[in-house]
DNA sequence: CTGAAAGCGCTTACAG
DNA sequence: CTGAAAGCGCTTACAG
């Protein structure tokens, strides 16, 4: 690498000061047009691109944003990492990306990377921390916004898991089917507890009563969606639909359909969560609550970057967004 | 925000100077274990954090490295990503992640990005740039991998896709198919460029003469996979065996054999590649060759890691990673 | 083992 | 419209 070319180097060739060097290449008013064209054309010629680190340092912004995730092989975060991104490179900024596999641990070590990269804001997504420490880490941090969790005095965009799963009940109930199952995920998902309360709400709603053997936990893959189904055809079947915690679930259960000879949706019924690019490719094609994961992480990137620019507090406030039931094949 | 606590801060509590500080928050030898444990105590009751942008000037090292890939939603690169990231983050170093979309402009454009943020190292996966714009950037930055594309004098890591697909070939030939097609990928894409190679190598080897025809253009993903198999059927289905571009255009294509009655793989046998997840996910499950997606990343990390610390100049050198033949349910 | 000085490459805050 | 000085928060390179 040959030697870095400064402010300093083009402001001397250019026969000017390093400030208007400065205000020539940040488009800055205050230097005369000429000077300008004449200060760009040698930083070109001779080869000066700004220095991000010394940029941040100076104005003490790094135009960088963090996005915490579980898992980016999960294609709910890809796909919320795409949205992400997209906002965050149209508007000037860069994407630090960290896992955490779920692993509290490794959640800490990789805030502690984040704080210490000095990242504008952070997008905090489905964070595995008790209470306590996720306020601590919530201030280490100039902006935050939760995904996919809630905290009193952070902002957060969730999805109104609720409200979607009440809707598939009603959805259900509609079509006449009474005995409607809920593979529900892990106990201390909050999407799922949340879930699990529309799942309840919406069988009120119908008039049909809550049977505590309707309700299954299941690994939220599609083994667990395999077993879950299992279970039930060894009860006996008592079910003529089921709602599932995700996509995978449900794929996993369709797919189990087969085996003990059910017939989608006749015989049972399906209606995922997530609508992950493999529910639309399966046969048959899964029913699910579309969530516009690319509209999540593009939304928390836009807020961040609003209170940055704007030099405004985030107003610390809860967004919901809807999710949406696409009817494919897994339905009647 | 409060008033940010610097070095100075603790020297001064501590009455030291900040070069005993910095040595004491850097492990660096030359203070008594004395000194260096009421240092440490005084930092974290004042909560002291280093600034990683500070360090980062003083240094010129970023700890940072940028991943430029297609599209983070692609199963191939979000796999590729997380190795990056497991090893990055064990290492010390943070990721910065960018998606090109294939868009050679956007791919510039993020070129500009990273280097403005003075990435140590930049792993650049399938780039679309002509060769004197890919040697001209990859000048740019302190160190670079390629992946998915070969430039002389450019660390490179490429998957053996030739090998791979010779091997499947001769899969299938040793299973008595003579007449096996290849599905194949953009004619720009250099790994379908090689694997078409191989696969006429294959046939080469087992004597069986290569036929153009069989030989059809697929757009990569599941749609594609559909077409091109529905074209070939409307052409009276002159073969037995297809090797794909990926495993989209596998699972597109075997989902197809169902709605013209053909049984797979009885009439027709598929080997797709990259072994995604969906691909044992599927019905039939689709067998493949595996890449090791994780690996690549990691080892293209690894690469720029060891070069960046060791300081030494990377050795252009080109690594070729092997693919596996998984035999799963659509091969005999 | 410890420290004073200078510098990394910019920009902020004043002056003119 | 233009610039000299100081500072962002660290570490490198010397001294002692």
């Amino acid at each position: 690498m040959p030697k870095r070319v400064t402010v300093a180097d083009v402001a001397r060739t250019a026969g000017v000061s390093m400030m208007t060097v400065s205000r020539a290449i940040n488009g800055t008013p205050g230097v005369s047009p000429g000077t300008r064209r004449a200060i760009l054309k040698i930083a070109k010629k001779i080869g000066y691109h700004p220095s991000g680190v010394a940029r941040a340092l100076a104005t003490r912004r790094t135009r960088t944003i963090g996005l915490l995730i579980p898992d980016i092989t999960n294609p709910f975060f890809s796909e919320l990492a795409r949205g992400a991104e997209d906002y965050a490179y149209q508007h000037g900024y860069g994407l630090f990306l960290v896992n955490t596999d779920e692993d509290p641990q490794r959640e800490e070590g990789v805030l502690a990377s984040l704080r210490e990269k000095q990242v504008d804001g952070l997008v905090w997504c489905s964070s595995r921390l008790e209470q306590t420490r996720l306020k601590h880490w919530s201030m280490q941090f100039p902006r935050v916004v939760l995904v996919n969790r809630r905290h009193a005095g952070v902002a957060s965009i969730n999805v109104d898991d609720e409200d979607g799963a009440r809707r598939a009940v009603a959805f259900f109930a509609g079509g006449g089917r009474r005995n409607i199952a809920f593979f529900a995920g892990p106990s201390h998902s909050f999407s799922s507890q949340r879930r699990l309360a529309g799942y309840r709400a919406g069988l009120d709603e119908a008039g049909i009563p809550f049977k505590p053997g309707l309700a299954i936990q299941s690994t939220p893959n599609y083994d667990g969606g395999v077993q879950a189904l299992t279970f039930l055809s060894a009860g006996g079947l008592a079910c003529d639909a089921v709602l599932t915690y995700n996509d995978l679930v449900a794929v996993g259960a369709v797919q189990a359909c087969k085996k003990f000879g059910l017939h989608v949706p006749r015989d049972l019924a399906f209606i995922g969560f997530d609508d992950i690019p493999m529910a639309a490719l399966v046969s048959p094609q899964l029913s699910t609550l579309r969530i516009d994961k690319r509209a999540m992480g593009a939304r928390a990137v836009e807020a961040l970057i609003a209170s940055i620019d704007g030099a405004t507090l985030m107003l610390p406030q809860e967004t919901l967004l809807a999710s949406e039931l696409i009817l494919r094949e897994t339905t009647p």
